[in-house]
DNA sequence: CTCGCTGTCTACCAAGTGGTAGACACTGTA
DNA sequence: TACAGTGTCTACCACTTGGTAGACAGCGAG
């Protein structure tokens, strides 16, 4: 009965993504809880009254942005339409069934579009990894899992090995490719959608090549 | 008369090599000049003595860092060797002049080298970036006048506008490639010689396209 | 009404921070 | 010897940090 019209997002939850925003873009060290708590209209005893310390805060953070992630990635490879081949006039040749690489592109522009809608996702991975354990530790441990489901989502169990280490590269070569973009813009460069062109270009060609180490055409890739 | 028998560092020069490393793999929020101090047998106040602020020892970390890095670049690439095309046999088909395409190569591999040998120097850059202003301002235009010169060691005078622009984008995808490297041994995936042979053909591959735009045979340069 | 529980608050603390003031030792010069 | 300059030190300060202790308000159940 008593439910709320809009169901706002609980205390904890307006704390972790308020952490993770921080955290992502000033730092972990440089971010006081007592800045956070201002920032939410709080008090810092507040937060530690819904986590125990500041690092444990941090494990939460990186759990709560791996779970966006995944969820957003999985989203991304199950939706996944298959690509009109070529032009806009021509009929479906293959029917509703997407291919391996139509669910890889889709996923790796959902990425992509993040680093433009959501950079502190893939900035606080970065800020992770910087600090070192334990977050990155943590980091690690509840990306694991996610691969596995990400396998699932793209349609292929476990019939390649591999495809675990392939997906953890790939994250890796994406947050390598926003501290990129970052370090242009600070040297002063325009933004360039060429480049992001040909990174996005060159993430999907070297993700099929892992993939299907058998090909050779890379252009289009056939119905299995 | 009374030369040391080995000239040592200054003090003001001890301080800035291990604040760069200290702020490099600690972070510079994370890093109290007590630590700094601690590290070369010093009090904090002498450090306070030789550099005003942290934040001014801070922006002549990054004119250190920066001085280092061009120096080795531009060695690199004046004391470019021309590559011996095929096997070990061959007599040199061109002569001891090197190709843009032999000094980028140079030029790459001394930095990726630096990944290993001195990996603070390309840390402490993405840190820079990472904490803004005024670190990364400072940044900006300390690298401003190396591209030229770099240009210049690269026997390309200004006869192409957009060189350092290039040369910009490629420090980018150094620092971003750096960072990928980090996250992959974050998230547990195994040293991979291959990615790393890979990387740096990518990049000196799409120098060379940025550079000799005319190209389509992308594996031999010839001469001029 | 009262009790216990939950969530937020005020008040405080010990430790650590960047930075200042000034004493002290060592040098070369007059 | 006296002196000025340089480099390092001790002593201290104002401030911020993460964290603790405990008061207090609201609320549903008995």
């Amino acid at each position: 009965m008593a439910v709320p019209v809009v169901d706002q997002p609980s205390t904890r939850d307006r704390i972790l993504t308020a952490a993770l925003d921080a955290f992502a873009d000033r730092g972990v060290e440089a971010t006081s809880l007592d800045a956070v708590a201002a920032e939410l209209g709080i008090r810092k005893q507040t937060i530690l009254y819904w986590f125990p310390s500041k690092e444990q805060l941090l494990l939460d953070v990186v759990d709560h942005a791996v779970d966006e992630l995944g969820r957003i990635v999985s989203d991304a490879a199950r939706s996944a339409r298959s690509r009109t081949r070529s032009g806009s006039g021509a009929a479906d040749e293959s029917p509703h069934v997407p291919t391996l690489a139509d669910r890889l592109t889709a996923v790796v522009d959902a990425t992509f579009r993040l680093g433009t809608t959501r950079p502190q996702l893939l900035a606080v991975l970065r800020e992770v990894t910087r600090l070192g354990p334990p977050g990155s530790t943590r980091l690690a441990s509840a990306v694991e899992p996610l691969a596995g489901e990400a396998a699932e989502a793209l349609g292929r169990p476990a019939d390649q090995p591999r495809l675990k280490e392939i997906l953890l590269a790939a994250s890796a070569r994406v947050v390598g490719l926003a501290t990129e973009a970052e370090v242009r813009t600070d040297l002063g460069l325009a933004p360039d959608l060429a480049w992001l062109r040909r990174s996005r270009q060159d993430l999907i060609k070297s993700l099929l090549d892992s993939l299907l180490p058998g090909l050779n055409d890379l252009t289009r890739v056939s119905k299995h």
